[in-house]
DNA sequence: CGCTACTGCGTACGTTGTACGCTGTCAAAC
DNA sequence: GTTTGACAGCGTACAACGTACGCAGTAGCG
């Protein structure tokens, strides 16, 4: 049997197995099935390798979540040094929101994600940067970054948790949930609803702009403001 | 043997279990341990009663984690009709704050709730309510709601994600984490680390209302503009 | 008294993360 | 050419999880 007992029975020499692979492979995973199936075993199976082997090269589960998550930080652009702060800005946060529509997993593993890698503070330490280099005071910058950043975590994790996804389920969906109550419970709610989000051509992913504006706008007029 | 057998064994009649009090006991698990250990067994266990026993009043671990969240929802304050929108909605935001700084979890169980619950669905319709009765056009509080709700959750995704708790801890954690990299990789970051974040009195908890009192001017400078 | 509905529970199963130690591979040292 | 040692992959095993299933005791009814 001149076979190597860990060579993989057929042909082709193996590829090696790395942190980097085990981490795009859970990315790949979490991207097709959401994270609730990402287990060890289903990754090792996908990989083509034996559960325990994994651990040669990430140090529990746990690190492979803060391995994708960082990964996944990675993804979005940083702020462009060329342009003024608001467009970069604005290109940064669209960005950012394109990347965790792709990967809606990711918003809901940031939680419990208490110390960030080296993709994300390389991040963070951009968009201040820009933020300073315009000119705002440090207090502000940190104002500045909080509102954007809590916006755009927040307008993503709102996304993933409504209950629809295309706009025509919208209407089915809406029905669904209102039936279960006595009729105008909620009036406000199903005004909305059948008058405005289920609407031809009405797509929640278009309110982020608008946010997004409301708020560069507002940092833009009080930019120049004591620091705190 | 006169004691029945599904009697507690010591003195005092059992209280009966209840979906109330089994969600509860979650509610009051989670904000001391978090929802790590909030495992059915445990729940059991501090109710005095067999895992088992709790089927018969919830459906199930996701049947819990539904109806805890609807609960801290129900905490929030509605906006008060009375008052004028925009104070409504500050009070209300605040409220909603506060309410998921007492229950952190709750932010994390957020994500992968589908279908909301009557509190929330309640909520919800309350919000929109008065945002219609004073004056914003359909689209326009729909735009409202979304910028508002993604900042609230946005912000308490934030906090609950710093790396530290108290503002003494600051400084070590920021040393610990820059100390990973190389000097000055992360200049900006550092600088607003340790020239501001980290000087006494600064807590990140007050950048909420700068980022809520912008929202909210945006939004009255706009209130009267086209629907969407 | 008996009947029925209900509540709490014991057992058991499949799935999860991962500790531990064995085995085969390959490059360097001799 | 042989030995050696670092290293990668794996098999087994275990504790903890959610929960299906069905039994047993209780309470209210007639």
């Amino acid at each position: 049997m001149p076979l190597a007992k860990h060579a993989k029975p057929r042909g082709a020499t193996r590829i090696a197995l790395s942190r980097e692979r085990v981490l795009r492979a859970a990315i790949a995973h979490a991207d097709e099935g959401g994270t609730e199936t990402l287990t060890m075993r289903n990754l090792a199976h996908a990989l083509g390798v034996a559960p325990m082997a994994l651990y040669r090269h990430v140090v529990n589960r746990d690190d492979i979540v803060g391995g994708i998550v960082d990964l996944v930080f990675g993804e979005i652009d940083l702020p462009s040094h060329g342009a003024d702060w608001k467009t970069a800005m604005r290109q940064r946060a669209i960005s950012a929101r394109e990347v965790l529509s792709n990967h809606p997993w990711a918003i809901g593993l940031m939680e419990s994600r208490t110390n960030p890698g080296p993709a994300t503070l390389r991040h963070h330490d951009a968009v201040i940067g820009s933020l300073r280099q315009a000119g705002f005071p440090i207090g502000m910058s940190a104002h500045a970054y909080s509102v954007l950043d809590s916006y755009i975590y927040g307008f993503a994790l709102q996304q993933k948790n409504l209950p629809f996804d295309t706009s025509e389920e919208i209407a089915e969906v809406a029905q669904n949930i209102l039936r279960q109550f006595p009729a105008d419970e909620y009036p406000y709610l199903a005004e909305i609803m059948f008058e405005h989000i289920t609407k031809p051509g009405y797509d929640y992913g278009d309110e982020f702009e608008f946010g997004l504006d409301l708020i560069l706008d507002g940092l833009e007029r009080i930019r120049g403001t004591a620091t705190s």
